[in-house]
DNA sequence: CAGGATCCAAATGGATACTG
DNA sequence: CAGTATCCATTTGGATCCTG
């Protein structure tokens, strides 16, 4: 509520300039949809598979992306008449942030292997178990696995991550 | 689940080095708590007046960031042993995206006053009640509104922001 | 001061089925 | 294909109280 220094603000010190920008793409997904269509995945059903976002998330994320001029959704075909989603000139500023994004990951954080299956953990049931993190200490329900490799969930050293 | 390109990918495409980095400070208090330790804010209940998260959040927050590496837990004085909380390398290497992401809204979002309150609306009474976000064509509860000016929640120009 | 333990309201998100 | 409408399980986070 009360804030020190709303004031004599400088650059790394605009709380206000974080939140604003963290309201537009600080959810846990909308980050990963800018990215995939920067990638070229822009139509609905692909970035449903090329997320394994649950549909009724994307649509909205889509919308509230659409809506703050950070994606356009731009008709490829007419007949039914079919959308797709491009990068808007802010969609595309936003490239720094996934950049940052990825070079403190790079430097800062421990290697897992780059086949780990990040946005889900298998569907498969052995890993419908808890899940130790060793560097957070915590345990976390089946639901909250991320990123948790196939053979190695259990015990490994740090074998992902988590959201949450 | 099945994401189109696990391999070839470039500095952009690292789904895995983002969804990495956002498992640590992807959720929506741990950059701000960053920001404040480099802001000076080091303390416990510091950080409570200054961010107005819950204790048991920020508690939870600590230990993660700590955990992480993001942060080190070092004593300040002795008699009844008091701790607080300072930035590693890898936490002062998180300015990056804290730069990226104020200079994004610097130059894509659209201004609001700097006195906006946006970690919690006031805790008055008058603004306990739907905000309906123009940009977003959405309407959010009581407890969704962040970042509403005191004295235009409602039908102004897209006042402030929202979470969520 | 620096948390930990509870409790509870609310939001998030996934699955599924339906529609133009 | 591109969503929308429901429904429900889980998670999140805030309030409050307690402790060393």
């Amino acid at each position: 509520m009360a804030r020190s220094t709303d004031t004599q603000n400088g650059p790394l010190d605009s709380q206000a300039a974080i939140e604003r920008t963290l309201s537009v793409i600080g959810d846990k997904w909308s980050i990963l949809v800018v990215r995939a269509v920067l990638r070229g995945v822009r139509r609905f059903d692909e970035l449903i598979d090329d997320l394994g976002i649950a549909r009724p998330v994307l649509a909205e994320r889509l919308k509230r992306l659409v809506a703050h001029d950070v994606l356009a959704k731009v008709p490829y075909q007419e007949h039914p008449a079919r959308y797709e989603y491009r990068l808007t000139e802010a969609g595309l500023a936003l490239s720094p942030v996934l950049v940052a994004l990825v070079r403190w990951s790079e430097t800062h954080l421990p290697n897992v292997e780059p086949t780990t299956a990040l946005v889900h953990a298998p569907c498969g049931t052995e890993l419908e178990q808890a899940f130790w993190c060793r560097t957070c200490a915590t345990t976390f329900g089946p639901s909250a696995i991320r990123g948790v490799q196939a053979d190695a969930a259990v015990g490994a050293d740090h074998p992902g991550d988590h959201s949450g």
